[in-house]
DNA sequence: ATCGGGACCTGCTTGC
DNA sequence: TGCAAGCAGGTCCCGA
């Protein structure tokens, strides 16, 4: 489920309920996720206010008066904000308990997802992130000159957390398509001005993923958080066989680097 | 340096 | 209708 754009609408959603709030108590059913939830999670947050939700990456960072909790969802993960006395479900792996009378719930059928504890906001998985897709940072100028002698295809270069974080398969495939770049193109060989237009693929379909979320997931906090939300929105990604909005032939499907790609020979190249 | 594959899981769709 | 195979929005780690 989710990509950046969740995330981020996540952490929109969720934020306005935590922030100010205290925790009264913690509860982890499962803690058997991608990896195995420590038990200072229970301990150090309980007693503790929130004081604000931040994102690096794909990662939420619950910060508290003293240290932070952090949240990845995987593949299958949801966050819900619901009343303490919400009727459990499968899969509602853990709870976190508020003084306003809700919770935050953690759901995760998968269990790809992950929860850690942090004492002082670090953490080794966020030690190599690259830059922000949306920040300043991330620029053609920075792209071009991180792709400068690398043998790999832009695809596989995009999807690299150390090079940018936050794009996901779906957004991979979709800036590549509006770019006119073959996703199997290797990356040392794409121009500067190409990447410039690689670039503002990549933020404005992360944009406008999170107004289509902010739109049409508003209702998340309720029973049912069903996305599709972009669905309609895509170009490339699961329409492989269907014609290209733009020329009419058939998109092509392939396989980079283990991931579902889906491409436009004739428009891209 | 880069890639492929396996690993971690469940659930939904597809095909016989 | 039933059942198995195949696939899924992530990402880490290993071996080649």
């Amino acid at each position: 489920m989710p990509e950046l754009p969740e995330v981020e609408t996540t952490r929109r959603g969720v934020a306005p309920h935590l922030e100010g709030a205290s925790i009264t108590a913690v509860a982890v059913r499962e803690p058997r996720l991608r990896w195995p939830v420590s038990p200072e999670l229970a301990q150090m947050a309980t007693g503790q206010r929130v004081h604000t939700v931040s994102r690096r990456a794909k990662y939420l960072i619950v910060h508290l008066e003293r240290g932070a909790f952090m949240i990845h969802l995987g593949m299958s993960g949801s966050l819900r904000i619901l009343p303490v006395d919400a009727a459990l479900q499968k899969h509602d792996h853990i709870d976190w308990v508020l003084d306003s009378g809700q919770l935050l719930r953690y759901r995760d059928p998968r269990r790809f997802g992950s929860v850690f504890w942090l004492p002082d906001l670090s953490h080794p998985l966020l030690d190599s992130l690259g830059p922000e897709p949306l920040s300043e940072a991330f620029s053609a100028k920075y792209l071009y000159e991180a792709s400068r002698g690398k043998q790999r295809s832009i695809k596989g270069l995009i999807m690299d957390a150390k090079i940018v974080v936050g794009v996901g398969n779906i957004y991979a495939n979709e800036a590549l398509y509006r770019s006119g770049i073959r996703p199997t193109v290797l990356a040392g060989k794409i121009s500067l001005s190409r990447y410039l237009r690689l670039v503002d693929a990549i933020k404005a379909v992360l944009a406008k993923a999170i107004d289509a979320g902010g739109t049409s997931l508003r209702d998340f906090l309720r029973e049912d958080g069903t996305p599709g939300y972009f669905r309609h929105e895509l170009k490339v990604y699961g329409r492989e066989g269907e014609p290209c909005d733009a020329c009419g032939s058939r998109l092509k499907g392939l396989k980079i680097t283990g991931r579902a790609t889906v491409y436009c020979a004739a428009c891209q190249r």
